[in-house]
DNA sequence: ATCATACTTCGAAAGTTTGCCAAATTACAA
DNA sequence: TTGTAATTTGGCAAACTTTCGAAGTATGAT
């Protein structure tokens, strides 16, 4: 029996297909990879699309998809639009991983 | 800019595959509803088939979804087999998640 | 106005996931 | 050993995801 949080409640079907959908977001290497360099500062389209080295319509899908579950905001300032992380407790799930795979030993 | 977590370090192709994985196996209303359960502690197949209300063979392909990815460990005794959450990191997602939907305010 | 740049949306192909059913496996009991 | 209960595995169809390239939209420069 593991303890839960201060915050949580009795679940309902719409958290659990909530969550799911924040985990679907997270759910793919390239997006994780955008994520992961968006916690260091904004950046626009073009660079990620160099960093992720995939079409630019794939990343702006895949940027889509993440600022859809509310885990980015884009900011268009002249041709460019540029995206941020829209909070930081997306990196803690990732520091929470990263405690999960130490303590798996892979 | 956000800080980064005390045990991140440079992130290798291989450790976004690797999150993505557990991020997938977290990416199904019926497993996070199975997650959930496991969190008050250990129960059977057949008690979680009777929770999510899924075929049983469909709830024994979501549990090795879970227990490949490293988040359940499973143990035989007699005729049943149990599931447990193999570490409390899962449930603190859970909770970064509830802080971040709070944060959305939806 | 026309054009170039930066990005998004659409449509299609290939691959993956989800669910059910039926068949196979495992452990125990008679 | 034959049967029965609990779970897993394999096969399948429907739905969804990932990716690309082409076409569309928005902004700023000429």
């Amino acid at each position: 029996m593991i303890a839960a949080c201060k915050t949580s409640k009795r679940k309902k079907p719409t958290d659990f297909r909530k969550a799911a959908d924040v985990f679907k977001a997270l759910a793919n290497p390239n997006r994780l990879l955008i994520v992961d360099a968006l916690g260091k500062g904004e950046k626009c389209v073009a660079d990620l699309t160099e960093l992720v080295g995939l079409d630019i319509s794939t990343v702006s899908n895949h940027l889509s998809v993440l600022r859809k579950v509310g885990l980015l905001v884009d900011e268009r300032r002249g041709t460019q639009v540029f995206y941020t992380l829209k909070n930081a407790c997306v990196l803690k799930i990732f520091c929470c991983l990263d405690e999960f795979h130490a303590h798996l030993g892979r």
